[in-house]
DNA sequence: GTATAACCCACTAAAACACTTGGTAATACA
DNA sequence: TGTATTACCAAGTGTTTTAGTGGGTTATAC
């Protein structure tokens, strides 16, 4: 597992989408000035993001981004792993000398709280976190909150 | 929230003085053969450890580490706020244009997000991930499990 | 005294990060 | 048909982080 200021961008990049990209695609050129990320670092990111389905390209005049999936389907760890591959190396050495038996024992622990870490950023979706920070924001707009999480993905 | 192998090496490191600090303190020397690290980057973990009060070492022959609390008292979050300091700055820019409202939107929802990690390592201590591990290598140790889980710390 | 260990500091190679530059390809619109 | 827009692509660059090396100094058990 691993989590770094890329995963942050990448979550909030998407974040990005799923709050502007209801009506339209949303450019990248948008996000970069929303989040202050340069646009060619971005495009990387999307680079990885558009390999995992997670978003969809439309090039030409009103093109941008969308959703590749309903925010509702979209996990954080869906995004973190796009981005941030996850370097577990449980490297198995093939002869187990005592110290190879000590490391086993700590790595399996780690495997084991990664593997934690990993289902609790599963169970959270793009959906949750906008949901939840309009709830936090007063029901002042909850009209604003329906339409955002009704749907965030267009079909082609 | 960041999480790196950096974090990964202190909690592993850790586990390792939780496993084998029951009956005397470990030495750095052992713990960078047990898990692969060097020595002098195991110093500069062990430097962050100590400041932040979560190890204790003592000098001289025979020396080496405590854990500076029992092991039900430390949180995962504890030890990987240790070494990898929390990156979180929420900059507030003075004055909020559109983008900067968009900005502190998504900021926020990350906010949110990294605040439910964080209170999530905060739950898992190193006690509770040794014992798992026991747990799952089924109770044919449950001796062995009985005296770890007991006290990995020395008191002074 | 001497060996052992924690402690401390300066330096370095390699990797990752974030960005820059300079393109090509598809498409909406004139 | 031409042009502007936007995604897409790739090479290269400065900075930071990572992980390690080397050379010390203190404290302490024997």
């Amino acid at each position: 597992m691993r989590l770094s200021t890329k995963g942050r961008y990448a979550v909030t990049a998407m974040l990005d989408l799923a709050l502007n990209g209801t009506e339209g695609p949303v450019t990248l050129a948008d996000i970069s000035e929303n989040q202050g990320i340069s646009l060619s670092y971005l495009e990387q990111l999307f680079a990885s993001l558009r390999n995992k389905g997670l978003v969809r390209g439309v090039r030409g005049p009103g093109g941008g981004y969308y959703l590749g999936r309903p925010s509702d389907e979209i996990s954080i760890a869906d995004v973190i792993c796009a981005v941030d591959e996850w370097v577990e190396f449980t490297r198995c050495n093939p002869r187990p000398s005592s110290a190879d038996t000590q490391r086993g024992m700590t790595h399996s622990l780690w495997d084991d709280l990664s593997q934690q870490i990993y289902v609790f950023l599963t169970d959270i979706t793009l959906a949750d976190l906008v949901q939840r920070g309009l709830e936090r924001e007063g029901k002042a707009n909850a009209k604003k909150m329906a339409n955002l999480l009704d749907l965030n993905h267009q079909a082609a």
